[in-house]
Parts: C-alpha cells; structure tokens; sequence
DNA sequence: ACCCAGGCGGGCG
DNA sequence: CGCCCGCATGGG
C-alpha cells in the first residue's frame, strides 16, 4: 500500500463564518462533522477526508485544510464555500430593507454551499415534511449503511462516503424505510433509480434555469421547492428562491403585513426585489426565521 | 397528549 | 388549472 500522508493548507478568508454556514441546514452540514470547540468541519471527499479549521473572526479569517492531497483540497474547499462569492458585494444587492440588514448582522459570513447535485437531490427529498435534525439523522444513517468505506493510510476505516445513485438504486424501501426514512422512502428509492439510469445530474446546465427545473422535477419525489433548493444548493443557480414554511412564514410577516400570500405572489416579489441574487437573500431569511424566531 | 417540521403526489371540483 | 388531503417519524 503507497504511503499517504495528509498535506496541510492555509487559505486567508474574509467575511466566512464556518459556525453560522454549518447551522444553516445545507447539504453538506447533514452529513460532515463539526466541532464548535475547535471551529473544525470534517467530511469525506473522494475516498479520503477533509478537515477544516477556521480560526480569526468572521471578517478576516484563515481556514486551515487538512486532506490527501494539498491542491484539491484547496480547490474543494474554495469551491465548496463559494469563496470566490464577493459577499459584500452581495450584501449590498440583497440588503435592501431593514429585515435582511439585519439578518445579515446576525450571520454575517454565512456562504451558501455548492455541493454535489445528487448529494443534494437525496437530502432535500428527505427534507420534505421534516425537521432538520432529523434529515440530519436520517442522512447520516444513509450514508453509513449504503455509502464506500473511507480508510486511513494504516488501513483503518475512519469514513464512510456519500454513496452515489447507483448504490442506492437497488435499495429495497423496507430497508429505507428502516432508517427512519417513513413515506419517503420510496421517493428516494425512484430518485436512486431514476438517476442512475434515465437522468444524467452532472449533465445538466446550471444556467438555464426553467429547463433545470423542469428537469428535476421530472423525478419522484422532487417538487417546486425541491427543485429550487437543488438549483441553488446543488448547481449554484442564484436565481433559485426556495420557498418553505419559514420562508413563506416570514416573508408574509415582513412584507405584506401579515397577510397569507400564495408562493407565486411571494416568487415575483422576491425576484422583483433581490434579481439575480435571490438565493442568497433567501438563505439569510430562512437561517433568520428559523433560528432568530423571525 | 398535541403540534410541528427546508413538501409532495394524487384526487377532486 | 387550483385546492385539499394524507403521509411516517421523532422532538418540543
């Protein structure tokens, strides 16, 4: 067996919060490890592991990486976290009223993740009619029945990675259902299914909007809301406003005085409103609603 | 005990 | 079309 030995990495951040991108219910967070004692996140990646330490503040930063192989661990991390989003650039964008300022003031350095498109298909299908801490758990029990073996330089397993469609594909729902799936688990059954053999994920162009929507809700299982999340979250479209009950909640509290507003209504403010950088506004009232008590 | 959670598909009017 | 209902499960 070939000598591996984890190589080290510093890259300098400015506006990050590891802490408050962690808490903010994305894909990745269902399923990696953190540690708020050590401001350390660590996940599997490529049949290895990464491990993130960010140290500093939340305007200027260092994360330190830990990982196989120094170069793409940089590149995964930079990618993953969006640092190359300019965030007070955005914040300007999105911070038009009061509310999201001061959402924003709360969980300045929050990034948006870009994670993988079928990592993000799966934990948003479990996330229907759920709550987080239980996507979380039913997450992680996916990932450690179905999911490849990760193993250290001695051979010793430390990991297990997210398992791909293909693995899941022949999954009976018994055994879904099992891990604490309930109704979804047949969705994730079709979703395995349908992607491994009829929908190719990383052939779809994030750009074009409509037709990625479509196309994702062309599986079982995958909705309006569900679709916008894996268009946000999983092909980085900024264009995607998922809609959810705390969403959907706060926004009729802040905006229109209370009152209940359909999803379409809602939809054509926010893109009046915050344009291409819809997402992003989205994910700061989502965190806010959900963890500030609106 | 009751209510709720990052909704969806199906059925009905 | 739009609306309404049931849905598994565990935590507050």
């Amino acid at each position: 067996m070939p000598e591996t030995r984890v190589e080290m990495a510093r890259i300098d951040v400015s506006t990050f919060s590891l802490k408050h991108t962690f808490e903010s219910a994305q894909p990745l967070t269902f399923y990696a490890d953190y540690s708020e004692a050590s401001n350390t996140i660590t996940y599997p990646f490529k049949g290895s592991v990464i491990n993130i330490m960010h140290t500093g503040g939340a305007e200027k930063g260092a994360l330190t990486v830990l990982g196989r192989d120094r170069e793409k661990a940089v590149a995964e991390v930079k990618k993953r976290f969006r640092l190359d989003d300019d965030l007070p650039k955005i914040y300007k964008r999105i911070g038009t009223d009061l509310h999201i300022k001061r959402a924003i003031a709360s969980y300045r350095g929050m990034r948006l993740t870009l994670n993988d498109p079928w990592e993000t298909t799966l934990t948003f299908i479990i996330s229907q009619f759920n709550n987080v801490k239980r996507i979380r758990l039913i997450t992680k029990k996916i990932v450690e029945r179905y999911g490849a073996t990760v193993f250290d330089s001695a051979g010793k397993p430390i990991a297990k990675e997210f398992p791909e469609s293909r693995a899941l594909a022949g999954a009976a729902e018994k055994d879904l259902q099992s891990l604490g799936s309930g109704f979804r688990a047949k969705y994730i059954r079709d979703a395995a299914e349908y992607c491994t053999n009829n929908l190719d994920l990383y052939k779809l162009p994030a750009a074009k909007y409509d037709k990625l929507k479509e196309s994702l809700m062309s599986i079982n299982g995958v909705g309006e809301k569900v679709a916008d999340c894996i268009i946000l979250m999983g092909y980085g479209n900024l264009k995607a406003f998922p809609i959810d009950v705390h969403v959907k909640r706060e926004m009729e509290k802040l905006y229109f005085k209370g009152r209940k507003k359909k999803l379409r209504e809602i939809q054509e403010f926010a893109e009046r409103k915050w344009a291409n950088s819809r997402g992003y506004a989205q994910q700061y009232l989502f965190h806010n609603a959900r963890l500030g008590g609106g």
